[in-house]
DNA sequence: CTGTATCCAGGCGGATACTG
DNA sequence: CAGTATCCGCCTGGATACAG
């Protein structure tokens, strides 16, 4: 049942980058800071209202993101990286560099 | 529908890496080499033998490992990641990083 | 503007039995 | 030894409607 200690220590990241849409709203707030919920809604094209919500409070729980609420009419929230949810980075930064080189690498499959 | 170009890049590593044996399977035949499918079985202690074939087709699929039949019987099958498979181990290794970092977080926030 | 509540389809993964 | 085949429950994610 259990796995070796030391492999598994990879799961704990992936689970919380596992999300349809989690990595492009991490990235959204990594590159361009606070956003409200409207603005993530249009940043993260094809998303829903209930995905963002659902993806925004798991972010939340696992401490990556934080949710501020200012008590005003019409509602604001902004939703920031914490600090700790900036420590993905690199795994992020990892993910795309490879996505890219995956890209010519599915290129050159075709080219042969 | 459409995601941001270079946002999107990080989902398709993502993609290969999700699935619930995946990680511990490619850490393994990176740290210990070729495997024999019983091999394997042993070193993935809960997995069945349906999701360890079903984790390799699809790890297969993506041009990650390799999969080498001897004719012979009883039948001997090794799988082995490739050189493209390889590249992956970065994100593997920054994952598990952070997996043993989050560990220390958790620790932390439980002892304040 | 920022959500919740429902309903629903498809896929993932587990248990189990069978096979060349 | 190295798989396949089948059944099945659960969770994820989409569509849609409603609400403070």
């Amino acid at each position: 049942m259990d796995k070796q200690p030391e492999l598994c220590r990879v799961d704990d990241a992936l689970n919380i980058l596992v999300g349809k849409w989690k990595p492009i709203i991490l990235l959204t707030l990594l590159q361009q800071g606070t956003k409200r919920f409207s603005e993530l809604k249009r940043s993260v094209p094809g998303i829903t209202q209930k995905m963002l919500t659902n993806q925004l409070r798991e972010l939340e729980k696992e401490d990556i993101i934080t949710r501020k609420v200012y008590a005003q009419v019409p509602p604001k929230v902004e939703y920031s990286i914490t600090e700790y949810g900036k420590s993905l980075e690199p795994i992020l930064v990892a993910m795309h560099d490879w996505g890219t080189a995956h890209n010519l690498h599915k290129k050159n499959i075709i080219s042969n």
